[in-house]
DNA sequence: TATTGTTATACTCTATAACTATA
DNA sequence: TATAGTTATAGAGTATAACAATA
């Protein structure tokens, strides 16, 4: 097996890759009482903001246009884990904001993603695990520059 | 803004949400003369092989299922990326090759990958890279578990 | 006139089930 | 009967363009 072309400078290359492999696992563990990768995305977002947030505010953060947010919304409404409201001196705009039932299957798939992790990765060192811990902030600083 | 629930343990998660943006963001580089993630990592997968590999192997090493990689190889074989043939002495298998174009297609997003990351991600210092560098392996780690 | 959100539409990526051809 | 690949179909996630409501 070969390398990739122009392999001694291939790190964004790599990391392209080796990102969406992950995600691509992490879709395979997907089960339909559970959150997606989007869905758990989403509500991370708001819970960090204090569980409630424009869906402007939330498209930016999230970094996907506001036509997408609607429709996520909408699944997420129909699960009844978002609730929405009209903004109190804004009419034109919304509160989208966590129900009790998205607190807890936001904390529950927290929970499974991490057991997931401790149980399937069996050789996953505590060294592999401080490099990660590393690297999560270096990926976020790449995302938003 | 608070961190997410079970925040102490949240590794898997944290990984979960960087990796999902890292790709959103790379996608918003696309460019119509360029290959997406999902097209890079296909060409990468045939050339890491040689530039040579049956459907079914393709679709086991990028851990996707049958049908997708005969949608995909549509594509790329339109844009004269990939050319195919039939198997020498199985005549149910197909061939599928790498043609010099999509080589030289697969270098050159190689190239632009770490271009953008070089002059996109302005403080991304050598201690970055250096973790960056290694926390991929451990990625790969997972996905193959 | 500018901003917020939605609707309409379309494209990419992915899967499962059913099919065809070959072994 | 088993295997390789394709077709048919469906669903998630995403975008752009056009629209309605409100500021």
């Amino acid at each position: 097996m070969r390398s990739a072309p122009e392999a001694s400078s291939n790190l964004a290359g790599q990391l392209r890759l080796a990102t969406l492999r992950l995600l691509r696992r992490l879709r395979s563990e997907y089960r339909p009482d559970t959150l997606s990768t989007v869905q758990f995305s989403v509500l991370s977002t708001m819970y960090r903001h204090g569980g409630a947030m424009t869906p402007r505010r939330l498209a930016a953060c999230e970094q996907v246009q506001p036509p997408t947010v609607t429709r996520l919304m909408k699944g997420l409404q129909d699960a009844d884990l978002v609730t929405r409201r009209i903004h109190p001196t804004d009419r034109r705009q919304l509160i989208l904001e966590l129900t009790p039932a998205g607190n807890e299957l936001l904390a529950a798939a927290t929970k499974a993603t991490d057991h997931w992790l401790t149980t399937h990765v069996a050789d996953l060192t505590d060294a592999d695990r401080a490099t990660l811990t590393t690297a999560i902030p270096i990926i976020n600083k790449i995302v938003n520059e």
